[in-house]
RNA sequence: GGCCUCGUGGCGGAGUGGUGACGCAGAGGACUGCAAAUCCUUGCACCCCGGUUCGAUUCCGGGCGAGGCCUCCA
């Protein structure tokens, strides 16, 4: 995003690459669009683990803790601010775990860091960056002359066109807030004692402060959703790069918005869809190809027809690896899906590479089995797909597979038999409770559909 | 107003200066007792107008259209 163009990766160093991706605030479940970023940078660090090595790459999402939002969430439940983030940080984590996420190598909390925030408010102070008021300490926008390079948002018209309220605390009206003097009332789990008196951190300078804390003070990549750009993004590389002198991050990456039924996911509509509502109706990995099935810079459209699409081409790849009743060979991943995501995660074109090699090995003879599954599996394991065994997927949540099974041996015999009247009755009685009988040279079998 | 994306066949969605990826849906065929699954075949696609070029969907300019950001929304 900074360089407006793509560019070759190199790391600083190859066996400690870092990359940082902004977490969620957890308050309430996260919506499909929240889903978005964790998945896409799920598998640029699956590829970057692949290229550098599994113990080489550090990838830190954090989980802010400490936020308006949250505190409002809890004095409505009239539950503890603690109790409110460990149960949707919970419910976060089994949500991403469902859709193939997996845990980055760190998860900090904001609330761990406050320490480390104060120190780096503290060097913005002192180095003429940020000033202390009687609402705490902001940022001076205008003490750095490169600010909004990220966004390329010329200084003068973020103050002409913005939403911003007239503040007279601000010596500048682009001025943000580092440091959030306490309030009369607010709880004493979101205070914390300060140079400045007690208060709490900026949204900004947490990820500053994790960044610097988990990472370092330069990182490789930064990831987040396109909305971040400006200004959470452009406030983070002015306070890390005043504070430390040094590039924040040398490579940033944003993904495009999701919407559902090409309109806006928002409350007002009405249309905001939860993951973990979602998950009741969609297996995960359907969720998942939905969401890997455009390329993450751009935009995606959630409907009913793209998931459908999603499970057909996902049960047909499924599919071909169940009729390869093998040991899988353990193979590199094909060099077509590793150049796709090699190519600024161009996962449309990865998974167009993993139906290619499906058909192949559709078309392939017992000898190629191995060596062809093995291929797909390593393929699904760059985009954290195909990893399920594929009698569960076919079964899918079937139960009680030993009555189903002794149905289609029945059928086998009536066929055997030419009791062909017979055959069809039982394929019929199971059709009706979904379940869809596939004849082959090799015997019968079924999958729920 | 400023900044930034994007506009490909019924749908999703890559890609390229010159033989129309891939998936879904549809049509035909093979296979099958019949199906399903699978395989094969099939689809006069690149918003409009100029320009550059032997040739543009691809490069340049201008339109039109859609969307995002502009202080805490991924």
């Amino acid at each position: 995003t900074l360089a407006r163009e793509k560019q070759l990766f190199s790391p600083q160093n190859p066996s400690h690459v870092t990359m940082y991706v902004c977490g969620p605030t957890v308050y309430s479940y996260a919506h499909i669009g929240n889903a978005r970023p964790p998945v896409a940078f799920d598998v640029l660090f699956r590829l970057l683990r692949h290229v550098y090595g599994e113990d080489a790459v550090v990838y830190a999402a954090n989980i802010t803790d400490v936020d308006d939002k949250i505190i409002a969430a809890a004095a409505e439940s009239g539950r503890p601010i603690g109790e409110v983030t460990e149960l949707y940080e919970r419910i976060y984590r089994e949500d991403m775990g469902a859709l193939g996420v997996i845990e980055p190598s760190i998860r900090p909390h904001a609330t761990e860091h406050i320490p480390g925030m104060i120190e780096i408010i503290e060097t913005l102070v002192e180095k003429g960056h940020a000033y202390a008021g009687n609402a705490g300490v902001l940022f001076h926008v205008p003490s750095m002359p490169d600010y909004g390079k990220l966004s390329r948002q010329p200084r003068d018209e973020i103050v002409a066109g913005s939403r911003v309220e007239v503040d007279t605390a601000k010596r500048d009206p682009a001025d943000f807030a580092l440091w959030k003097a306490a309030k009369p009332g607010e709880p004493k789990e979101a205070r914390w004692e300060s140079p400045w008196g007690e208060g709490r951190p900026g949204w900004h300078i947490e990820c500053s402060a994790m960044a610097k804390a988990v990472l370092g003070e330069t990182i490789d990549i930064h990831a987040g959703g396109l909305d971040l750009i400006f200004p959470h993004h452009e406030n983070e590389i002015a306070q890390s790069e005043c504070a430390h002198g040094k590039p924040m991050a040398r490579y940033w990456l944003h993904n495009g918005f999701l919407d559902i039924d090409s309109e806006k996911m928002s409350k007002s509509i009405g249309n905001v869809k939860l993951v973990h509502d979602l998950l009741k109706t969609y297996k995960g990995e359907v969720m998942r190809f939905a969401l890997l099935s455009a390329h993450y810079r751009g935009p995606l459209d959630w409907t009913e027809s793209l998931l459908a699409q999603s499970r057909t081409t996902l049960n047909g790849l499924y599919n071909a690896l169940r009729r390869m009743d093998v040991e899988a060979d353990n193979v590199e991943p094909p060099q077509g899906v590793l150049a796709a995501l090699s190519d600024d995660l161009n996962t449309p074109l990865a998974l167009a590479e993993l139906s290619a090699i499906a058909t192949e090995a559709n078309k392939s003879e017992l000898h190629d089995w191995p060596r062809l599954k093995g291929a797909m599996l390593a393929a699904g394991r760059l985009l954290g797909l195909l990893q399920q065994d594929p009698e569960d997927w076919a079964r899918g949540d079937e139960g009680d597979a030993s009555r189903i099974d002794a149905l289609v041996a029945a059928r086998v015999a009536a066929r055997k038999a030419k009791d062909f009247a017979e055959a069809d009755r039982i394929r019929k009685e199971l059709a009706a409770e979904g379940v869809e009988i596939m004849d082959g040279p090799g015997g019968s079998t079924w999958r729920k559909v």
